[in-house]
DNA sequence: CGCGGTGTTGAGACCTGTCAAGACGTGTGG
DNA sequence: CCACACGTCTTGACAGGTCTCAACACCGCG
């Protein structure tokens, strides 16, 4: 496992803008401690009033949304680098969970030092709030495979998502990269049965783009695997741009 | 019709947070010019460069993603007081398309003067980034109708948080409302066919819970709506808190 | 060695999609 | 005032993707 640091936080953002050294020391300086989270853990539940945000620096976590029949809805899958509720910072409560997919390091973010940072940092505020934007981009992004792909397109493509996100904080290369969800999450993130992302698994082998075994997602064909996907990394806004 | 006005933003803005007078005229000023579009135009096209964002004033818009295939998905619907791109400000360019449904009349809010707003008013920026969440929010809610939902239940979602957001700004009350939606959007909006969107309607109103005629929609049950729906309208953010 | 979690398989049902045709309705032009 | 046209809505028959239920296999671990 690669040292838990802050890190991949700045890669992600220096792949969207630029910022200065002191402008990254503040960002440095809104972490008030670093926290180990088990696997399998829920950090935060529904409507709980939350006083800080949680920025993952290593590990997977996710969003999911609970349904009364016992249904669940991934809604995003977090990496390191990714705050996995900034968003909180304004709601002040979530309408989801948030759950570890591994053990995971985490930073602790006060609600109160991003209030200043609104107050004294414009710009790193404009960031912050492309970062959430961009949240509801990949958002967008899972509506149109949950509404419009197949599920073999929409599997294909969240493998895709995951390898550009993954790569920006360099966590993955072309041959592939751990992926530590069960089929049962995977269904979950996918809005399908475990059953029939059992079967849509052994269709993307078969076709030999990709296999999924014990946690690593090999790549065979990443062309192929965009064209079954229809994949544009555009959504991502993996270029710099003055915010 | 009812006029023009930027109340409806407001009457947004009062149900989740206090401004005091003095931020609500720099609300006010952020309005560069007003523009009314005729229906079924559209405003933006995706990555295109955009300088200013949209605040609808009268009348509905929509954001969508077009596939190749033909396949559209509606990832929002927005109305009288929703920003419609607000988003834009931060990203630059959209991911999607933003069209009109109705005819509408809308504000035009340089860029330039949002991103003085997060130099001189750090509460009205993160009222705006607040507005930005809950746009991530109703995605989340509609990932788990295209995810989890029967079609039943999805439409039934939609009618419910519909009634909701038109509520907030005085546009509906609880016998129905005006919803300008053909079957082929809607079918758009809930990622199903219009042959199946035609069915769904008939088969809600056979259960005597809505009915959809000439651009009304007539709420004829809402408790059993609402429990058809599994619909909790908390994900709204429909109460006062300090942002 | 046994157990729990996870992955795999089969058969059949069901929800939603596809395709194609026809009905309705409103606005327009002759 | 009628005829027509176009968009929209409706219907039927059938196909197909995904789900359900149940059983079984695999595997790491205590």
């Amino acid at each position: 496992m690669p040292p838990s640091t802050i890190e991949p936080h700045l890669r992600k953002i220096y792949a969207r803008d630029d910022i200065s050294a002191e402008e990254e020391q503040v960002v440095r300086d809104l972490v008030s401690e670093v926290v180990t989270y088990e696997a399998h853990r829920v950090i935060a539940r529904p409507w709980q009033d939350l006083n800080h945000s949680t920025l993952l620096l290593e590990g997977w976590m996710g969003r999911v949304r609970d349904m009364e029949s016992g249904a669940r809805q991934f809604t995003e899958l977090t990496i390191a680098g990714d705050f996995v509720d900034l968003h909180s910072f304004t709601l002040k409560q979530l309408d989801h969970e948030i759950v570890t997919l591994t053990r995971s390091t985490v930073a602790i973010v006060p609600h109160e030092r991003l209030k200043q940072l609104t107050i004294d940092h414009p710009h790193l505020t404009r960031i912050y709030w492309f970062m959430t934007n961009l949240d509801a981009v990949i958002h967008r992004e899972w509506m149109v495979s949950l509404g419009r792909r197949s599920a073999v397109a929409s599997m294909a493509h969240l493998f895709c998502e995951m390898l550009a996100r993954l790569g920006v904080v360099g966590r993955a290369d072309e041959r592939g990269f751990e992926f530590p969800l069960n089929q049962s999450q995977l269904a979950d993130c996918l809005g399908l049965t475990t059953v029939h992302v059992n079967r849509t698994l052994q269709d993307l082998r078969a076709r030999k783009l990709v296999e999924l075994r014990s946690q690593w997602l090999k790549i065979i064909d990443l062309p192929q695997l965009r064209q079954v996907a229809e994949f544009d990394p555009s959504y991502l806004y993996i270029h710099k741009r003055r915010r």
